[in-house]
DNA sequence: TGTTGACTCTCACGTTACGTCATACTCTAT
DNA sequence: ATAGAGTATGACGTAACGTGAGAGTCAACA
């Protein structure tokens, strides 16, 4: 299939297709003599998956590194982009909660606070704040709470999803540097691809293991999973 | 509220305040003797606004015509926003399942056709697509459709909805510029913001009165919406 | 066979929505 | 009165393309 062909199937402009080609994103399978691009059903499939990730918000570069990596498995990553999803559409539903809220406030029918009133942007109200507090102190969780966002009960559940996932991705290649970066976009995700402090991060590790709450919901899935995850974490802390 | 307060509150950046009061979109409302801004509720129901718009996509000088537009009405863009939710969720739903089918596809389950690989991106399959063909001839359609949106059945219930919370909005101020505006906001939003032709745009509006099947449709959320609607596309597209 | 119209290519500068320093002032608390 | 956290204003940087400009390519039709 020739640009224009790609371009009217999937939606996205010619010039993208260009962009992503000079990027080395979407590079075609094939070039004619004259010079035009032809991509393979093998391209669609690949820009099937960018186009997910550019949907939920990952940057193109880390798009690239995670196609590039060669612990980078399709289906498993057509797995963990469903769970992703359904994380946005949870967040979605969020929001339209929040606005009917908002209806219900603007018609004098009840009160809102001013937390409430950005539910679903900020993922504010942690259910496991208040033990963190008592746990590491007050300092300790303001400073991870000014970067790394907070989930309440039902993001909970989906990130147990894409934990599994997670333990999925790294079975077939346990100790490898590209399941941490692995984990790390999908961090990256989770937070709405803001940036986050790295001490806080590695401090975000140490509290899988430690708290045991944490550690049975992640080992579920895995035995061992929240060690790994710490280690993981932590090395990639460290390596920045 | 001083800057850093709203942006803890609203997971926004500093940086992303300060930008909003340069171009005018959010000026608060006061500022201390030093120079340092003070938001009030007001302005964090502004900035609210601004979040909703934002997450469906539209750009911020799109945000503040809308905002500063005399016909805007705080209750009824929350309808209209609650709409745009509704529809984005039913996009990311038709996303999950074509992953599904993916998936199934991957394991071998069953083979998928290129444009099925794409829905949920392109809103490709438009029901009344046959039709338009028989009417208006194959390049007319093939034109429009290179600029313009399809949906699919699911979409064409959330539209109806959103024709509703327009007729609304229109109720205000009939005949003004400002309702128009909306419309076309409204119209880009659907089209994900993409650019369109003016001459398709304004076909559409023909359309919508010509074809009895869209009129009906239209129509049933007041009296003559739909000739309304082709003449403000008509107006805004030659205002161009 | 020549020509048109749709498609394609490669520069290359423009745009949006901020990020990221740099430098300097302000405010509260010890 | 001095540190530390917060804030202000430039001003340049960045990501993901948009938007022409100028030129080559290809299938179809006269």
């Amino acid at each position: 299939m020739k640009v224009k062909e790609v371009a009217d199937l999937t939606g996205v402009s010619v010039r993208t297709l260009h962009h992503y080609d000079e990027i080395g994103l979407l590079v075609p399978d094939n070039v004619t003599e004259a010079g035009y691009r032809v991509y393979s059903d093998e391209n669609l499939t690949t820009l099937q998956q960018i186009l997910f990730f550019r949907e939920v918000g990952f940057p193109l570069k880390k798009i690239k590194e995670l196609l590039d990596s060669p612990s980078f498995n399709r289906l498993e990553a057509f797995e963990l982009q469903r769970d992703m999803l359904v994380a946005k559409r949870r967040q979605l539903e969020t929001m339209i909660e929040t606005i009917d809220k908002t209806l219900q406030s603007e018609r004098g029918e009840m009160t809102m606070t001013n937390e409430e009133r950005f539910k679903g942007f900020d993922f504010s109200s942690n259910p496991y704040e208040q033990e963190a507090r008592d746990r590491w102190g007050d300092e300790a969780v303001d400073k991870a709470n000014q970067n790394v966002s907070k989930f309440g009960e039902k993001e909970q559940e989906e990130m147990n999803r894409i934990y599994s996932n997670l333990a999925a991705l790294r079975g077939t290649d346990p100790a490898a540097a590209e399941a941490q970066a692995a984990i790390s976009d999908w961090y990256m995700f989770l937070n709405k691809i803001g940036d986050y402090s790295m001490e806080a991060f590695a401090g975000l590790g140490e509290m899988y293991v430690a708290d045991e709450r944490f550690t049975k919901n992640i080992d579920q899935f895995g035995e061992g999973l929240a060690v790994f995850m710490r280690d993981a974490m932590k090395a990639y802390s460290e390596s920045k």
